[in-house]
DNA sequence: CTCGGGTAGTTGCAGATGCAACCATACCCC
DNA sequence: GGGGTATGGTTGCATCTGCAACTACCCGAG
């Protein structure tokens, strides 16, 4: 998660007009008016979610996740590559995003004694408190601006549809 | 749109045990399923449309999305803030952008005589053709990542799930 | 007229991103 | 052992982003 919430949106039903051939052929207006849907709530809850967690705890969404998943990790700790997939930045982004967490002094970055080529990115103490103090209003926060929208059952039934989605779109690793 | 995908991922389940009390208080574990399918998506998604995009037409996902918003407008053209509202990006995002698509000579900018303070972004013939040249494969790749993977009937469930919670997030315009 | 407040856009700035090229290490095979 | 190749990470680079400060312009009050 970047600490800035993406850019998001796009209009792409009533082409067909400029497009000659109906764009309803191209896209399905149904699915056009979806992915409208799906951009948009995107951008406003991700760039709500990412201002709020900046001013509360002076974490980005980007670091948060990368955090988590340090925190439901063994040993609080993580190789730099298997971070940067859970995490779904690229190699290089993690890189950089764990100098910054390691000047806070929240993760140290530590050389593989068995494998030379590998690093581990583990969680301080430190972080590991700052976490806790960041998560109660992050997750509040995300409660209820995306969970508070929908009923417990439609919320399954949300996940299993965008699980599907996601499961189409499954792809190898990043550079 | 960015013409990067955000990177996105959040894994919040299972912090109960750090967190002390918990956690499913403070999210319940539907809701946080939900929000880790729903960026597992987005991201996955948006980051293969976007070099997909990238490739086949030179033009970022941000791109597209200004232009679709002025080739659906009234004349090709649009204010300025308009514009940044309608694509959700920032204001400032928007003038360096229009800058990018002005010098590609895809859009025009010019001071509204009404209204000093007004400047219009319009899309230019060439810009349109750009755009008919790129919506098509583009249009195509949303249909096969994100239409494809549901129904008819759950893809419209899906849109009004979706603007439940992006209704949940309305805000006013940004910087 | 002109002063003050409000609106539309632009620019300075600091930070973040990914890709591709580049090291460093491990491993495999002759 | 000595190459050749694959893997894990980092760095160079170009680009993108938003916020806050700033300029340009409009408009109403006096």
């Amino acid at each position: 998660m970047a600490t800035t919430s993406k850019p998001v949106s796009a209009e792409i039903e009533a082409l067909s007009a400029v497009l000659g051939t109906d764009a309803s052929k191209l896209l399905d207006p149904t699915v056009a008016k979806a992915w409208i849907a799906f951009l948009t709530a995107y951008g406003r809850v991700t760039r709500a979610l990412s201002s709020e967690l900046m001013d509360t705890s002076g974490m980005s969404l980007a670091d948060f996740d990368v955090m988590a998943q340090l925190v439901r990790s063994e040993d609080y700790r993580l190789r730099m590559s298997e971070l940067a997939d859970a995490a779904l930045i690229s190699k290089s982004g993690l890189t950089r995003r764990i100098d910054r967490l390691a000047i806070n002094g929240w993760v140290t970055r530590r050389r593989c004694t068995e494998d030379g080529r590998v690093h581990w990115a583990t969680l301080t103490p430190l972080g590991l408190r700052a976490f806790k103090g960041a998560a109660p209003a992050h997750l509040a926060a995300v409660a209820e601006r995306f969970g508070s929208a929908l009923t417990a059952s439609e919320m399954e039934r949300l996940t299993r549809d965008l699980l599907k989605i996601a499961a189409k779109n499954a792809e190898p690793t990043n550079s």
